[in-house]
DNA sequence: CCACCTATATATAAGGC
DNA sequence: TGCCTTATATATAGGTG
């Protein structure tokens, strides 16, 4: 073991949070995000008592899924949750889930300036938050702390 | 800043992939984790154009996905599949999908070893389902508000 | 494309407020 | 109940075989 200590790797370098224009590179990146994801899932699974599915499509439109104790079962779970009539506010809502991800690239993209607070600024945006959604809440919140310490100077 | 540096928190410390049996710990990591786990997703749209859908269901019955550009499109993609038909061999592998978080509690506790890994070979399934509808968007769309919120400085 | 390495970037388990 | 800080465990980008 260890013949020579040679330096086998650069070791791992930052990488922006935007669309990687290397085809081959993103394919490496995308392989290895997948299982990481995966990976992820399966602890929460084992860790909680979770159920999970997820569903990737990648740009060549190749299909995999993980699921947990199968995807069938956690979809179904879904489905029969209690609104199947719903379809009509559906998609008027999907447009915040788009804009979640859009944030975060933002974010990520203009973090040293302190401008992008300005174009956030909601007009009247205001909404009862019952004890139901609070949980999410927490969720969605924790996950732009990071960010927010980003923008405010990190 | 740095009065006193005196040493809040232990520090990160390692926790076995098993059941977290108390109760309001197993929430503090379900919470944290599927932060985290929809956050490596969202990063991975973003850097290699792919869809994704996640669907967790708590141990507690609640619902939370994670949806880009929305669940249903992924998961109808899933659907259209040209195979998706075959619904009498989804049984069979779906035995797969449970081995894989199986042996990858293995590996954590064998990980030293390098001969469990050749297993694992996750690939596209299908599944039998018929349509798919959504309203945790609904959650979102106020955690969005909180978020933003947050943002401008509270 | 897979397995393995190294150097770093990130995610997070514990505690403190 | 939540948020923040700190110390570590993990995930991974870049390279090699």
């Amino acid at each position: 073991m260890d013949l020579t200590r040679k330096k086998r790797g650069t070791g791992r370098k930052k990488v922006p949070i935007e669309k990687i224009e290397s085809s081959s590179q993103r394919y490496v990146t995308f392989s290895k995000r997948r299982t990481g994801l995966f990976k992820k899932a399966s602890e929460l699974c084992i860790l909680c008592g979770a159920d999970i599915a997820i569903i990737v499509s990648s740009p060549s439109q190749k299909i995999y899924t993980f699921g947990h104790p199968s995807v069938d079962s956690v979809v179904d779970r879904f489905l029969n949750q209690d609104d199947h009539h719903m379809s009509a506010l559906g998609h008027d809502q999907q447009q915040q889930q788009i804009q979640y991800i859009e944030i975060l690239g933002q974010l990520e993209a203009e973090k040293k300036r302190g401008e992008i607070i300005e174009q956030l600024k909601p007009s009247g945006w205001d909404a009862p938050i019952d004890s139901l959604q609070l949980q999410e809440l927490q969720q969605m919140k924790q996950a732009l702390v990071e960010l927010k310490k980003k923008v405010l100077g990190e």
